[in-house]
This record gives structure tokens, C-alpha cells and sequence, in this order.
DNA sequence: ACTATTTTTTAGACTAACCTAAAAATATAC
DNA sequence: GTATATTTTTAGGTTAGTCTAAAAAATAGT
């Protein structure tokens, strides 16, 4: 049973690792976490006694299988609530993060599988991103940030990068919402701004922002 | 602000003193807390320095105004939660008391006004407990134990006393839900069991059922 | 390869909960 | 009305999570 900081730290090191791919450093974890060094090497001790990670001093920490799941089923918890809150509550697709953030620490097996059930096993979030089934199991969707497509590419909006809310409104504004259809018309060498088309109008965005917008097809 | 320990106190103060109307000893605390005397006098020192109790030594604790509307507002949060567990997720009535506990400590005032919209807006939980408005105001309908009326009494039941989850999964067998008609058949003086009329079927039950069956009408 | 810098860990201290054991205050008993 | 029993508080200690400051290990520069 892990303490709901250690639920976070753990999120946060399956993260960083890119889903448990490669090792995380303290100062990488301790700025994801705001906090410091120090502290983090403390929770670091703790999580390795749990065997969610393992940890090999001034090189980082691996998550375990273990380690996998309980992240996945803190996540799959994160992405039901949050499809809970925009698609049941009405709340805005930017508005639920922080939210959700409390709700995926609620303990009951059962509250998320008639939860999933009430909203019709979706598989993905507000955000496009995909929702792991009740064992763990995510369907991963290669999604590429645009800024890396050429001019001419033409496919659909999967998923957001960053949860920051004033992005999120941002994107809310000019139509960037996961499933829309875009195109991109042109680009800028100088500062990588792009001329793009969101379902039928046109947008400039700078380089900051299409990094966090991905797409597939 | 509360911590979610100082939260779960302030409720059972508000609790064991009804609603605020008499004092609360330090022992009685500890019982319902599940603690220790000594814990219970460091709360009582902090929820005073907070200003959501007054204290005087050895005699007990009184909930000011500023906290019986915290409490109000953990109640209405809980009985929130419950009616959404039964009502959309399809709980049984006795499961939900456990989850509520969780859920009843998350904050944001945003989500329990859209919560309560989606509900339409209950007066009662699924135990028949009032639900406080968003200004903490509670519609206090009084109710009576079925074991301090009369052979001959008829009317409806409005709640239940304890949430013990035997005795809810115990009336819901025998059909004892809130908003059900129900007449006193016959008292047995010896050991003050009853013979009751559930919804048209006659059933017996002991002194400690009926105390917990609460009435109106 | 030997300093210098950066990163990480250790050491020691803080706060919020909790505990046990002992002291103090209140209530009860004769 | 003094002695006994009960209740409550104080005193001192524990654990989880945090911090700052200093020590140790790893990396980089010339």
C-alpha cells in the first residue's frame, strides 16, 4: 500500500521514464515534484523498500513491473475522472486536471470499474490521451508533436502535451482540441512559427505551441 | 484551510454534539475517533487555535459558527457523493458509506455545485439523511425511532440511524428503506421486539432494529 | 590527470499525527 | 469531608514527510 505522496512520486517517475523506458535522476524528480534533492533521495529509500522501483545511488531509479501497474491503475484512475468531470459535469476540458488530481487517490476497486462502466469504457481522455484498462493494459497510439511534420501534412489532433491550464485555454480558444482535423500550410524558419488550418480556419502558432500539440495519420 | 485529519474531527465533534447543540467530551471523542485520550487533547488545542471549536479544560468542546459551517459543508459533500454512488453508479445503498468517507475531502467548490446540478439537486441521501444547500442550510424533518411509538403507528420511513454496514444490509433484506410505508403490528414487552408492516409484508424485529428505523409521519 | 564544478547523498532538524506513562483535575463514595 | 476512582491533561517519544547545510561522488576543463 503506497501514502498518496508516494502514489505521486510514483506517477511522476513513470513519467519522466517514458512509461518505465529509462532510468530518472534526483534533480529531474525533485523538479517535477517541487521539492529538493534531499527530499527526494528520502522517498527514494521508501519506494525502493515497496519494490515499485529499483535505485542505484548518482546513476537513477527504474520502475518494476510492479512499479508499472500501480502507476497505470493511478492513471487509468486520473483519465476516468477527469472523463467523468467533462463529459458527465460539463466542465471544460482545461478545468479538471487539478481536480483529478485529487480524485485518482480514492481507494475503491470497485468506484472505478462502475465508473468506467457508467461512462461507457472510454478509451481516451479529454486530452486524447488513452485510458489503461482495469489490468493495466494501454493502447499507444504513436503520436507525433508537430512541429516535427513538414508542410502539406494533413491528419487529426491526438492528444496534448502539457496539462498547463493556461495552454489548455489557449488551445480551447483557436478550436485545438483532440480529434479535430488539422493541416499545416506553412512554416517560418526563423522562429519554427507555423501557418496551420484547425477544422477549416486559420491559425499562426509559435514553435512553443506546436510542440505540445500531437497528432496522428 | 483543514487538514484532512482535522476535517474528519471537526465532523465527529459536529456529530456526537448534534449539530452543535451541547458539549463534547474529550473520552467520547476518542471513542468515535478510534484514538487515544492524549490524541484528542492535541486536535482539540489545534481546531481551537483554528477558531472551528472552543475549549475549556476538562469540561469539553463547543463547535463555533464558523465550524458547523465546515462541518455542514463536509456533510453536504459526503451525502453528495453517496447519492451520486446509488443513484448514477448503481451501489446498493449499504456499500457506500466507506467511499463517501474518501470522497467527502475532496476540494473543490466548483465540482460540488456541478455535482449537485447533475444530481438535480437531492434534499435527502440514500439513507434518508438530509443533504445541506450550498449555504449550509439543513431542512431538519424530525424523526422518530420506530421503538418509541405505538402499536397502531403508521407512516413512512425517513432515515436510518447507523451506517454499520451489517444492519443496512440486514433491512435492505428485509425491504426497511427510506421513503417506505411501514405499521407497528405488535410489542413484544419482554424484550421490546416488534412485529412490523414493511410495504405490505409483516416482519419481526428486535429492540436494537427498531431503534434504528427513524420515521415520520 | 588533477582541479573545479555539478550532482547526489548524508546529517541533523522541523511539523503533523500519533502513541504510552505519569501527573493533575474532577467526580464519586462512604 | 477526606479517600478513592475516573477523566483529562501533560510530558516525552515515534513515524512520514519536509527542509538546510555540509560531505561525498561523479563529471568536466584544461
Amino acid at each position: 500500500m503506497l501514502s498518496l505522496t508516494e502514489e505521486n512520486y510514483l506517477k511522476a517517475i513513470y513519467h519522466l521514464s517514458d512509461g518505465g523506458s529509462k532510468a530518472v535522476l534526483t534533480n529531474a524528480l525533485a523538479e517535477a515534484m517541487s521539492t529538493k534533492a534531499a527530499s527526494v533521495t528520502d522517498m527514494i529509500k521508501k519506494l525502493s523498500a515497496k519494490e515499485v522501483i529499483t535505485y542505484e545511488k548518482y546513476y537513477g531509479v527504474n520502475v518494476t513491473s510492479k512499479g508499472k501497474s500501480e502507476a497505470l491503475m493511478v492513471i487509468r484512475k486520473h483519465r476516468l475522472w477527469e472523463t467523468f468531470l467533462v463529459d458527465k459535469l460539463g466542465f471544460a476540458w482545461d478545468e479538471v486536471h487539478e481536480v483529478a488530481e485529487q480524485l485518482e487517490h480514492i481507494n475503491s476497486p470497485r468506484l472505478i470499474e462502475k465508473l468506467d462502466e457508467f461512462l461507457g469504457y472510454p478509451k481516451v481522455d479529454p486530452h486524447g490521451d488513452p485510458i489503461p484498462d482495469h489490468k493495466g493494459k494501454i493502447k499507444i497510439v504513436p503520436q507525433i508533436p508537430l512541429d516535427q511534420l513538414a508542410i502539406g501534412y494533413q491528419g487529426k489532433i491526438a492528444a496534448v502535451k502539457d496539462s498547463d491550464s493556461n495552454l489548455l485555454k489557449y488551445l480551447d480558444k483557436i478550436g485545438a482540441r483532440p480529434g479535430v482535423k488539422i493541416k499545416i500550410l506553412g512554416k517560418e524558419d526563423y522562429d519554427e512559427s507555423m501557418e496551420i488550418l484547425i477544422d477549416d480556419h486559420r491559425v499562426f502558432i509559435s514553435k512553443a505551441v506546436s510542440q505540445n500539440i500531437l497528432v496522428v495519420g
